[in-house]
DNA sequence: TATTGTTATACTCTATAACTATA
DNA sequence: TATAGTTATAGAGTATAACAATA
């Protein structure tokens, strides 16, 4: 027997199964290069952001700088990402050359996963949503270091 | 310095981003009931469809049969729900008067967490919402026990 | 044989507090 | 004093494999 479920008409709920669907299909496409999720996005704002710090990475995808730390260094380990003493505090995060090479990589599978789900939706709805979402984040974004 | 970020005109960063301020906003609203959105959400199931097994409310939110079984033993340690045996293998499971007390409370909560998004957005952009949202999930459900 | 619930375990992301060494 | 990076640790959700008891 199948059950009701009145939380199918909260939008919270629908965007977290939502989520979780593009989520899982994400990972999928990305299996094979064996970064996460968190991992790939911090690998592509340092690619357009070169010479940037740790601190605004994180500010830039909500990840508190507490959090950065094991995510900068796994890229650093597999040689995807260098970073050069900028004072004795701060660092300039830049991709190695490897690591624009996979950037790239990573960028093409993330392009056919969103072209599923492009095409699935339709432009008008496409458009609808890139201009509700970042509407509910200004309620109160989760925003690293609030 | 404030970065780019490319990944702000991807639909699954849109999705995750927003996702994760709502479910923020939820935590909030349901902090003093120190339930977690998991043992809610099952909780509120449960009301809907007593008499219903733990594998069934796995299969309507998504949460795999093993993953179930923490959240139902909190439940019950709360004396939230209570369980029969069916058969040899399975129960059914109902709420307790205190279970129903709480679970109308948690949604007064929710219904106010969600209004202050629902005004946010206003009507036509929450249909629209409420249309292309389900649409994502079919592209393959990370439904339980797949 | 298939199903229900269970155990054990690991992974991913997130959260907080406190520390260091700078600025 | 404030900031960048770090450590340690906990929490929440999710994933898999394997098992017992039962249908």
């Amino acid at each position: 027997m199948t059950l009701t479920n009145a939380l199918e008409s909260r939008l919270g709920y629908q965007l977290r199964r939502a989520s979780a669907v593009m989520m899982a299909d994400l990972s999928r496409e990305l299996a094979d290069l064996d970064l996460r999720p968190a991992e790939v996005t911090t690998l592509l704002v340092i690619a357009e952001n070169p010479e940037c710090s740790q601190t605004e990475v994180g500010q830039a995808l909500a990840i508190k700088r507490a959090n950065m730390v094991p995510i900068i260094s796994r890229l650093m380990e597999r040689d995807l990402v260098a970073r050069r003493r900028i004072d004795g505090r701060s660092h300039a995060l830049t991709l190695t050359d490897y690591g624009r090479e996979i950037a790239t990589d990573a960028q093409d599978r993330i392009d056919r996963h969103e072209a599923r789900f492009a095409q699935l939706l339709g432009a008008t709805d496409m458009q609808t949503l890139f201009r509700c979402l970042p509407v509910i984040r200004t309620v109160r974004d989760a925003e690293a270091e609030a």
